[in-house]
DNA sequence: CAAATAGTGTCTTTGAGACACTATCGT
DNA sequence: ACGATAGTGTCTCAAAGACACTATTTG
């Protein structure tokens, strides 16, 4: 079989075949709690139900330019960190049709959400994940619990070794504000002397100093930028 | 719009859409090397050239049993363990047509390929991975050379924390044995005494030993069951 | 017994954890 | 000085690493 005829015999079995949809796990932190963004559906199925922002994956672009497309659409966001979860492919969890979702999760400062004129509209789609997860009554559309479930525990897993938690933070940032972050990803609190330890390797300290309000105020750092070849020699 | 009028819509643009098919790294230990299944293909495009056994997602198939459908048609094998690596959606990664890849990866005691009238056939298309991915001469059809090197990876992180070395072995094997596994997976020699001490608690002894030819005779264990909550109590 | 592999005892090193202490701001 | 938070020194403890030793088989 060649080519020509390849594609003749793959396209009558057009209708036959699934679509393809990215769904997006916005997490950001909120007045000290991991939240997360989801829309309410004005459509059925799931009408009036809260779901995760998500796009059908174009012919034409990949799956990470669907995630750029999805993000930069409906929220007005660009350069934000993302990272694919999973693909989702139970027959059966969209009831309309046959949709494989690829999952992403993506992580934000808080901050950032005001740059863009959605951003107020954005602050009132957030919602506290874990909350939303221990809750066994409260219901999401699909299975859009789970894959919220599913990038809680990657982001709670990955925290631990690697730098995703200054996704959350903005360029500048004082080693309390790291601390707390870590400790809402970890769902734990974490002893002050041990995380500075562990972190002295990671930052880099500025000569700036935060201006709090009534107390001694903490040096302001920024994330070590990884040593290239020639800087290690 | 109602769920009438979206279908309707959304057929018309059915051909503007991507396919989806499943590509699996199936590894096994063969001669003291990790490797890994692949076919030389027989069509164009990559006329010639290996690549990883996969198969297109039908619509009526969850995207794990499209997995175990190609290992079950292709290979002859069921009840094998495997686990979803990454979705890949370059645009141009199938020059035929747009074609996103959801990869798995699976794992098979060497001993199990023999128990298939296709054994012999599968055996001879073992290639080991490392000297597959040091080779930078050596190439492989689409973009599998990336996606053998993804599950590679993979495996050599979750060996540290997980019970994978086990889908390597027969039910029952030795210490040693083991111990080998977990040497080619993570491409380093262990101390066997501080192997043994980790080992301890995730293997039951059996009364029965090995019988070599010529040396000290090993203990046959196998794998500890996990604890249920009422074993604990 | 020698060759070969199976299996163990124990010292060292490393890093996580715990906790008590000192330092510096505004009022 | 006091309340509040920032920042440090050091002891403990558990696990990983390293290494030397003993044990059991066949020929």
């Amino acid at each position: 079989m060649n080519q020509a005829e390849f594609l003749k015999a793959y396209n009558k079995e057009q209708y036959d075949r699934p679509s393809v949809a990215v769904d997006l796990v916005l997490f950001t932190v909120k007045e000290g709690a991991l939240s997360v963004v989801l829309t309410k559906r004005d459509q059925h199925p799931f009408m009036g139900m809260l779901s995760l922002p998500g796009t059908f994956v174009g012919v034409s672009e990949s799956l990470d330019e669907a995630v750029a497309r999805c993000l930069n659409q409906k929220m007005g966001l660009s350069d934000i960190y993302f990272e694919q979860l999973y693909t989702w492919g139970e027959v059966d969890r969209d009831p309309r049709m046959r949709i494989i979702s690829v999952s992403y999760y993506a992580l934000i400062p808080e901050g950032r959400l005001t740059e863009t004129d959605k951003g107020s509209e954005i602050r009132e789609q957030l919602y506290p994940v874990d909350a939303l997860t221990a809750d066994d009554t409260f219901s999401l559309a699909f299975d859009h619990k789970k894959i919220i479930a599913y990038g809680r525990e990657r982001i709670r897993n990955k925290v631990e070794y690697s730098d995703i938690a200054f996704e959350l933070l903005p360029e500048y940032f004082t080693l309390p504000q790291l601390q707390s972050i870590h400790e809402i990803l970890l769902g734990k609190p974490l002893y002050k002397a041990n995380f500075r330890k562990k972190m002295a390797d990671r930052v880099t300290p500025t000569d700036r100093m935060a201006n709090p309000d009534g107390h001694r105020p903490g040096r302001i750092y920024n994330k070590k930028e990884e040593a290239t070849d020639h800087e290690k020699q």
